[in-house]
DNA sequence: ACATTTTGTCAAGTATATTAGACATTGTTT
DNA sequence: AAACAATGTCTAATATACTTGACAAAATGT
């Protein structure tokens, strides 16, 4: 029955710890429109596999250190 | 100037050493459908972050161990 | 206090992912 | 050879991601 999984990020963190860097330049970065980042790190819808990766490479990170999933309920 | 991706995955393998999972029965785990998952094992298109997520835990690895990611051209 | 930057948010349009149904092709089993 | 399972592919519909433009709110700098 279609189990829910609910996709954290820590973009804000690593903004944080990346000089804080601007939702503009992160956008920038991972050539994406600033809304679009500040949609994702709100959490409001989760990117594409591709701009997850870019925006993982925007950091320098790997993919899983920008994205994790949790299952909801069991 | 928009550098381009190329996302690739080793759905492929993970399935061969999954005792030859079947598409349907990874379809099946990932609930998603026979189709796309043929269609992404092809690479005809990327899966959102979520299917990536649920491929991904379907095999019981992590995201990184199914796709990765290519800069073309440099 | 004023100006500037950064962030949050909305709406409407475009692009891409995902679906179901159907059928052809290939490989396997009997 | 006939039956069956697995894969590949198409089409049309729906869902979700992403875009631009614009404006308000919050934070930062002078």
């Amino acid at each position: 029955m279609a189990r829910k999984f609910k996709i954290t990020n820590n973009i804000r963190k690593l903004r944080f710890f990346a000089n804080e860097m601007t939702q503009q330049e992160l956008a920038k970065k991972a050539e994406v429109s600033r809304q679009t980042v500040n949609a994702i790190e709100a959490s409001k819808y989760s990117p594409s596999l591709e701009l997850a990766f870019r925006i993982a490479d925007a950091f320098g990170v790997k993919i899983g250190d920008v994205f994790d999933y949790e299952v909801k309920g069991e």
